[in-house]
RNA sequence: GCACCCAUAGCUCAGCUGGAUAGAGCGCUGCCCUCCGAAGGCAGAGGCCAGAGGUUCGAAUCCUCUUGGGUGCGCCA
C-alpha cells in the first residue's frame, strides 16, 4: 500500500480527461509530476509539482493550471483539501481516516505493506567482494560485504528477481604467487626449514594448505618440476582460501548464490571468444600506448600491443588485453565475466568496487557496452574506505601487532548485526569511521542501539499491557479488530505519516542503489517513536497503556505493533535481528 | 599531466535524482524532570551549501571553470 502512488494515479487519471477535454495539450509528458511529502509538514500531507511541469506545454500560467486541478483534486473521496501555494505547487491535506487505514494495512500485511512490485521480477546481478582468494577477508572488504549485500537484499525487497554473485579471481599472476607459497609451507610440513622470500606470501594461515597438501600427496610433490606442481597447489590453495572466505562470509550474514571462476573463463576459451568478437566488430587495433605520467613506472618501454578502442566507449585511454607475455590481462577477463552474466539473462548488472579501483570504472562500463551492444545496463557502485577506530583514536593495522585485521575478528568483537548497520549508516561513497568503542554505546549516538531500542521498547509495553490487563487477547487478530479512530493524536499521526512513507522510501532506494537510505529512515522511525514516548511522560493521556481505557489501549496497542513491524522489515532488509529486550 | 570521488552548522553527517523558510545527532546556552513505562524532556544560538559563472518558473542538487582534500593511471587484481 503506497499511497503516494494512489494519489499519483488519481493525478494521472485526472490529467487524461483534462487531455481528453482539450484543456491540456495531449502529449504534455507527466513522467516528471511527483507526489511528495512537503518539506515543511504544515503545507499539508502531500503537493505535487503538476501545474509548473505543465506550464510550458500547455502555454498557460502554473496557477492557472493549478487551478483547474485543484478542482477536480478536491472530490477525491481521500482528500479533504487541496489548496495553491508559492509558484504553483499544489498542497493535498488527506482525509485522516487515511492514517487509520495505513495502521490497519500493516497490522495485516506485516513487511509487505512496504515491499515493492516495482522490479517486475526482473533479474538482476549484483557483484560483490570478488577478493582475490589468496588470504582472509580483512575489514577493507567488510564495506563492499555488507553494501553489496544488503543494496542485493533492497532490491529483492523491491520486486526484482536478484542473484548474488561472487567473481573469484583464480587465474592470474596473484594465485599463482599463493600456489608457490603454499609449496613452501608443504616443505615445511615435511619438516624442511623455510624462508620465505620477498614477494611470496607470508600469512601463517598458508601452514593449513601446507599440511592439506602433504596429506593429499604425501612426499610426491617434493620431487616434481614447479610446472606440474604448481598447478596442484594452486587449485588447493585457492579452494581453502575460498572455503575460509565464504565462511568470514556466512559469519556476516552473507551466502552467495554464485560463485564464477576466471579461471574456468579462461579455459573455456570464454575471453577468446569475447576477444574475436571484439575483433570482428572492429573494436580491436594494435597501437602503442603512452607511459602514464605522474607514476614513473620503472621498467617502461613502448610496445604494440592489442587495445580495445575504449575510447570510442566513454573512456579515456585505449586499453590492452594482452600482456606481454601473451596471456590476458584481468581486464580481458573481467570484460568475458561481464559478457557472461549478460549471456545468462543479467541485462541488469550491478558491480560493488573499492574506492581504489574507481580508475577502472570506465573502462569496464565501456567495455560492457561494447560487447552487449549497449544491451546490458551495469552500474558501477564505489564503496569508500572505512577508518577503525576505538575511543575515537584510530587502530593502527599491523598484523605483527595484533590488532584488528581479519573480518572475521571485527564480527567477533561486535557481532554481525552491528557490523551490517553500521556499515549502511553512511552513504557509500563517503568515508566511514567505525569506532569499536562507539558502537559498543548505549545511547543516542549509537544509531543501532538506537533502532533497536525502539523495536525492544514496542515490544515491552506488550509486556506491560499483558500485566496491566489479566487476560488480554494481544494476538494480531485481536488488534486487528481495534477502534483505531481512537489514535486521533498530532502526534501519533505524524509518526503514521512516516510509517506510511515507506513504500515510496523503499522504491527510491532500489532506484538509485542506495541502501543506507533505509537505514537514515529507520533511524527516523526511532526518533519519532522515543519521542512519542517520551510525549508519555508529561501528558499520560498518551501513554500506551491505559489500565483503565482497555479499548484505548488495544488502539495503542496496535499502533506500536504497526511501528514495530515496519522497523522489523527495515532491519530484514538489513538481515539484521531484531531483539525484543535489551540486556 | 589526466581521470574518478568528495566539499553542507564548531564536530560527524542527511538532504527523497530540480522544489517552498537547507535538516538531524553530538557539542554549546538556558529552563524543566529527578518521573518510573529502561538509560531524560523543552527551548535557543549557530549556514555566502568551498568560490565564480551558466541552464530555467525554481539549483546544495544539473553544466563549465577555479580552489582545496582523497583515489587511481600498460605486463597487479
Amino acid at each position: 500500500m503506497n499511497i503516494f502512488k494512489e494519489i499519483r494515479n488519481e493525478l494521472e487519471n485526472i490529467l487524461d480527461q483534462l487531455k481528453a477535454e482539450g484543456a491540456l495539450p495531449a502529449d504534455a509528458a507527466t513522467d516528471r509530476i511527483t507526489i511528495e511529502p512537503p518539506r515543511d509538514a504544515s503545507h499539508g500531507d502531500m503537493a505535487t509539482n503538476a501545474a509548473m511541469l505543465l506550464a510550458k506545454p500547455a502555454k498557460m500560467k502554473p496557477r492557472d493550471i493549478a487551478e483547474m486541478l485543484v478542482g477536480k483534486l478536491q472530490g477525491l473521496p481521500l482528500v479533504s483539501s487541496a489548496e495553491i501555494a508559492g509558484p504553483g505547487f499544489i498542497n493535498l491535506r488527506l482525509d485522516n481516516s487515511i492514517w487509520q487505514k495505513v495502521v490497519a494495512a500493516i497490522l495485516e500485511r506485516d513487511a509487505d505493506f512496504a515491499r515493492s512490485e516495482m522490479g517486475q521480477n526482473k533479474k538482476v546481478n549484483v557483484e560483490y567482494v570478488s577478493a582475490n582468494p589468496t588470504g582472509p577477508l580483512h575489514i577493507g572488504h567488510a564495506r563492499g560485504a555488507v553494501f553489496g549485500d544488503i543494496l542485493a537484499e533492497l532490491l529483492l525487497f523491491a520486486g526484482y528477481d536478484v542473484t548474488k554473485e561472487y567473481y573469484v579471481n583464480d587465474a592470474g599472476a596473484q594465485v599463482d604467487v599463493l600456489g608457490r607459497s603454499s609449496y613452501l609451507r608443504y616443505k615445511e610440513a615435511h619438516g624442511e626449514t623455510i624462508e620465505i622470500p620477498e614477494g611470496l606470501y607470508p600469512g601463517d594461515y598458508l601452514k593449513a594448505v601446507g599440511q592439506a597438501l602433504k596429506d593429499d600427496h604425501g612426499d610426491a610433490l617434493l620431487s616434481m618440476k614447479e610446472t606440474v606442481w604448481l598447478p596442484i597447489c594452486r587449485a588447493k590453495a585457492v579452494k581453502m582460501m575460498m572455503d575460509g572466505v565464504k565462511e568470514d562470509l556466512k559469519e556476516l550474514g552473507i551466502n552467495q548464490d554464485v560463485f564464477t571462476s576466471e579461471r574456468a573463463l579462461v579455459d573455456a576459451n570464454r575471453v577468446q571468444d569475447v576477444y574475436d568478437s571484439l575483433d570482428a566488430n572492429g573494436y580491436l587495433y594494435t597501437g602503442v600506448l603512452e607511459p602514464p605520467k605522474g607514476k614513473k613506472p620503472d621498467d617502461w618501454e613502448p610496445r604494440p600491443q592489442t587495445l580495445f578502442k575504449a575510447t570510442d566507449h566513454g573512456d579515456d585511454v585505449d586499453r590492452p588485453l594482452k600482456k606481454s607475455d601473451g596471456s590476458w590481462t584481468y581486464f580481458a577477463n573481467d570484460i568475458a565475466n561481464h559478457l557472461d552474466k549478460y549471456q545468462r539473462g543479467f541485462t541488469q548488472q550491478i558491480d560493488i568496487f573499492g574506492a581504489d579501483h574507481g580508475g577502472y570504472v570506465k573502462r569496464m562500463l565501456a567495455a560492457t557496452s561494447a560487447v552487449t551492444e549497449g544491451k546490458a545496463d551495469l552500474d558501477i557502485k564505489l564503496c569508500q574506505l572505512v577508518k577503525l577506530m576505538d575511543k575515537g583514536q584510530p587502530i593502527k593495522m599491523s598484523k605483527r601487532a595484533g590488532t584488528f585485521v581479519t573480518l572475521r575478528d571485527l564480527v567477533d568483537e561486535v557481532g554481525k548485526d552491528v557490523v551490517r548497520f553500521f556499515l549502511l549508516t553512511r552513504k557509500n561513497d563517503a568515508p566511514l569511521d567505525f569506532d569499536l568503542s562507539a558502537v559498543k554505546e548505549q545511547s543516542r549516538d549509537n544509531p543501532v542501539w538506537y533502532v533497536q531500542y525502539a523495536h525492544a521498547r514496542c515490544c515491552s509495553v506488550f509486556r506491560q499491557a499483558a500485566e496491566a490487563f489479566d487476560g488480554i487477547d494481544l494476538s494480531k487478530d485481536a488488534l486487528s479488530k481495534a477502534d483505531l479512530t481512537l489514535l486521533n493524536d498530532p502526534a501519533i499521526e505524524e509518526v503514521v505519516k512516516l510509517l506510511a512513507s515507506m513504500p515510496r522510501l523503499i522504491e527510491a532506494a532500489a532506484e538509485a542503489h542506495e541502501p543506507h537510505r533505509v537505514a537514515f529512515y529507520m533511524m527516523d522511525v526511532a526518533a519519532a517513536f522515543h519521542g512519542l514516548w517520551a510525549k508519555g511522560k508529561e501528558n499520560t493521556h498518551l501513554r500506551f497503556v491505559a489500565p483503565d481505557n482497555k479499548a484505548q489501549t488495544m488502539a495503542n496497542l496496535a499502533l506500536l505493533e504497526a511501528v514495530r513491524s515496519t522497523i522489523a522489515a527495515g532491519l530484514e532488509i538489513f538481515g539484521v535481528e531484531p531483539v525484543r529486550e535489551l540486556h
